[in-house]
DNA sequence: TTAACGAGAACG
DNA sequence: GTTCTCGTTAAA
């Protein structure tokens, strides 16, 4: 019986996003399983590529004759059959390539790394050999191209006179450390003791050593030299029969250094206590249902998680716990690290390459149960999931914005079905979709209306800005904000503010003719950054000087505006004189632990004020915080985007529970320009569910999500015209296939209409029911292929959740 | 006549 | 993504 295997190809195409038929040669029948990378030689010259195995099956036809799979790269399945499926699921759904799809459940490392290379077989023109070759018999392809000879050597590959060989490298390596473990017995030691010169104290102490230790242990390298044993005696204690040498894998543990005090389960309160039953009970009948637990900023969603998480590692099933980037924090890991001890693995983007791997390998070896990290740790190899979590389920950020453009909410239900587990999705403040859904009782809903130890609320105060303005006050602080500031720092007590980035950038302008500096690529403003005193679009990355003098009137008077963290902090200094301010924005983060770093410094009070963008938002408990200060509330509103009243009341809500969570009492200022506004008023009132209702009932008179599912379309070409008439042909061959109920938004020019050089159309198609929608696009998208090679980019986004 | 270029198809 | 084929065009 001969096997043969169904494989994907990492060749990221339309035409080669299908499996592909190998042979399997007999020395690999009893390994190989699906799930595995190999290497396979695909296409004409069959140049070697990664695959994915994802079927293997008897032979059952001979009359195409298959080529043989090359060589395994693993030594058991990397993807369990439940992700396999996952990944052809995710394909269709989201539009994008299957080898993509399993990609981006594996960590990076494991993504094959190419390489070209020209070797010698037969005698090549001496001058060649010499200029090019050097003497060497094989040179990379790189260096080929740099001596321009690629067309030569191409020649000579005809005649057989040179080889292109392709090489698929696996970056996934574990890490390993050179041990040492004795190779004698006690007396043998106490004899060569005897034998060696009396100043050879290195030796000695290496005898000494080895014979403390019996044949179970082993020392490292380091460890060693911490006793004094230096390299070079272990090799002549190697060379003489002393001790052996061994390689040990090891795992690249990011908190080593760190311990964790072991926490107990604290009492949970009576809202607490029947979030924890309802669950508890699925999880005990294995049944999968979707939670949505909205609990107000400072109810312990957090207990209830860490205790269902217990139940579920008592019977013996992983848990997989979702949380924002941002909310990564340190604080939050100690939490699971502190409960659950060595059986948490944490996957974020402050890891190495080689970290996530182990961390990820720990997890597949199933010495991690509890899986904590962002948006892609939803593909976590855990083999048996009892619950899913999903913090702050309303973040954007759980939605990838490259392809495959998934949600990792959607991805988390799917994988609770296929395990029988439930899923829950906690919020403050949870995405219409998903509230929507509780009430519909898609979702089951569970509330946590009350903070811990029954602390209230802060108290909102909104200040109107305008009124600020007309009073003559031209600063970015209002009195309100700054004589809070004061008292705070007054009374050795600590102030977090927030500056509202989204919708915000400080750019450059003329005063004298208005002349904004904008990309020469993008029709956009560029930004200025202070830290590299540079302009930087972006979009693309264009990067220029800060212009001295208007390029337009030659105006002097060219200047900065708007408000970044920078400017903010330098007006507050000059404003308070005890003001300690620690900032945190992308340029004060941007080093590896730079975070951590500077949360600790505020946690240990070395500043009273703690600056920062959307990141301080959230997940944050620092119990000295009584002041929380919003600089601009209102920025994202103005944007051309449904969910805006959505996002900032969401911001505003989770910024203000970082107030008052101890004992003393908080209060949260707003600065406003819309201080009317419903979000802001709502926000202010610690009102969701009002909130809730007016955004519901503005969304069903606007016919948008959640009454309407969404896709959208994006077409972009070099030439303008070109790419708004296919982009209303492209509409034009969808609209027949929908049904009456549909609407199509468009097609318009994006709001930043050029970027890249390229231009941007989008339609958006509105539907509630459409089974042949999906089936039209990828229809499509297999018949616009050739226009798609000659620059007219199409792109996909299914349930998008931004438009500009 | 031959080399060069571009589009199209196929990859097991 | 890469390679080969084929048809056409440009250069010698």
């Amino acid at each position: 019986m001969t096997l043969i295997a169904d494989i994907i190809v990492d060749v990221p195409t339309l035409q080669t996003n299908r499996p592909y038929t190998y042979s399997i040669p007999d020395i690999f029948t009893d390994i190989i399983q699906p799930g595995m990378r190999v290497v396979v030689p695909f296409g004409r010259g069959s140049r070697k590529v990664q695959g994915f195995v994802i079927d293997i099956k008897e032979h059952e036809t001979t009359e195409m004759e298959l080529k043989a799979v090359e060589s395994l790269m693993d030594s058991y399945p990397v993807l369990t059959k439940e992700l396999l499926k996952l990944g052809e699921f995710l394909a269709y759904q989201t539009f994008s390539f299957q080898v993509k799809c399993y990609q981006t459940m594996l960590p990076a490392v494991m993504r094959a790394k190419y390489s070209k290379k020209v070797r010698l077989i037969d005698e090549i023109p001496e001058n060649l050999y010499w200029e090019v070759f050097k003497g060497k018999d094989e040179i990379s392809w790189e260096e080929a191209e740099n001596k321009n000879v690629l067309s030569q050597l191409i020649k000579l590959e005809k005649q057989d006179k040179v080889e292109i060989d392709y090489d698929v490298k696996d970056k996934a390596a574990a890490k390993k450390i050179k041990k040492v473990k004795p190779a004698l017995s006690f007396e043998a030691y106490e004899e060569i003791r005897e034998g060696i010169r009396t100043n050879a104290k290195r030796q000695k102490l290496f005898i000494d050593v080895l014979q403390s230790m019996d044949d179970k242990t082993s020392l490292s390298y380091a460890e060693l030299r911490e006793l004094g044993v230096t390299s070079s005696t272990i090799r002549s204690g190697l060379e003489k029969g002393w001790c052996e040498v061994f390689y040990e894998e090891i795992y690249r543990d990011p908190f080593a250094s760190r311990i964790f005090e072991p926490t107990t389960p604290l009492t949970l309160n009576k809202d607490q206590a029947h979030a924890f039953s309802e669950i508890y009970q699925t999880i005990k009948d294995d049944q999968h249902n979707v939670f949505l637990l909205k609990g107000v900023t400072g109810s312990g969603k957090t207990e209830v998680y860490l205790q269902t998480i217990r139940e579920v590692i008592d019977k013996g099933e992983g848990a997989l716990m979702l949380v924002p980037e941002i909310a990564l924090t340190p604080q939050m890991v100690q939490r699971f690290k502190s409960r659950f001890g060595d059986e948490v693995a944490v996957l974020h983007s402050g890891l190495s390459k080689g970290e996530k791997y182990d961390e990820w390998r720990k997890i597949e070896k199933e010495e991690a149960k509890v899986v904590v990290g962002a948006r892609s740790s939803v593909f976590a190899p855990l083999k048996n999931i009892g619950i899913i979590i999903i913090d702050e389920e309303h973040e954007t950020s759980y939605k990838q914005e490259e392809f495959p453009k998934y949600h990792a909410r959607d991805v988390a239900i799917w994988r609770g079905n296929y395990h029988n587990c439930p899923v829950i999705l906690g919020s403050a403040t949870p995405s219409l979709e998903s509230r929507a859904r509780a009430t519909k009782n898609v979702y089951t809903l569970l509330e946590l209306n009350n903070r811990v130890n029954d602390y209230p609320m802060p108290d909102v105060d909104v200040i109107d800005m305008r009124e600020e303005a007309k009073s003559g006050n031209p600063s970015i602080f209002s009195k309100a904000l700054l004589d809070g500031l004061k008292k705070r720092i007054d009374q050795g007590e600590q102030s977090v503010l927030l500056l509202n980035r989204r919708g915000f950038s400080s750019f450059v302008m003329c005063r004298d003719c208005g002349y904004v500096l904008e990309c020469p690529n993008c029709d956009i403003s560029q930004t200025l950054h202070m830290d590299t005193k540079t302009m930087k679009c972006h979009y693309c990355g264009h990067e220029e000087g800060i212009p001295k003098k208007c390029p337009k009137c030659e105006s002097r008077s060219i200047r900065y505006y708007g408000t970044g963290t920078q400017k903010v902090e330098k007006e507050l200094k000059e404003l308070l004189d005890d003001a300690e301010i620690i900032r945190m924005d992308v340029d004060t983060t941007r080093k590896k632990g730079s975070h951590e770093r500077l949360f600790k410094q505020f946690e240990n009070k070395q500043a009273n004020i703690l600056l920062g963008t959307q990141m301080i938002a959230k997940g944050l408990d620092f119990p000295d915080v009584t002041l929380v200060g919003v600089i601009n509330a209102d920025t994202a509103l103005g944007l051309p985007d449904f969910r805006s009243a959505e996002k900032t009341f969401q911001l505003l809500t989770q910024v203000s529970g970082r107030s008052g969570r101890g004992e003393k009492e908080g209060q949260v200022i707003i600065q406003s320009y819309n201080p009317e506004h419903y979000a802001i008023q709502y926000a202010k009132q610690h009102d969701y569910d009002s909130f809730y209702k007016k955004e519901m009932n503005l969304r069903h008179l606007s016919d948008y999500s959640p009454y309407y599912y969404l896709l959208k379309i994006t077409v972009s070409h070099e030439n303008e015209m070109t790419a708004a008439k296919k982009i209303r042909q492209y509409t034009d061959y969808i609209r027949p296939s929908l049904s009456d109920k549909a609407i199509v938004l468009g097609p318009t020019p994006k709001s930043i209409a050029r970027t890249h050089n390229r231009y941007h159309f989008q339609v958006l198609i509105k539907y509630k029911r459409e089974k042949n929608l999906t089936e039209k696009i990828h229809q499509l998208l297999s018949e616009t292929q050739k226009e798609q090679a000659k620059g007219m980019y199409i792109s996909i986004d299914y349930q998008p959740l931004d438009f500009i």
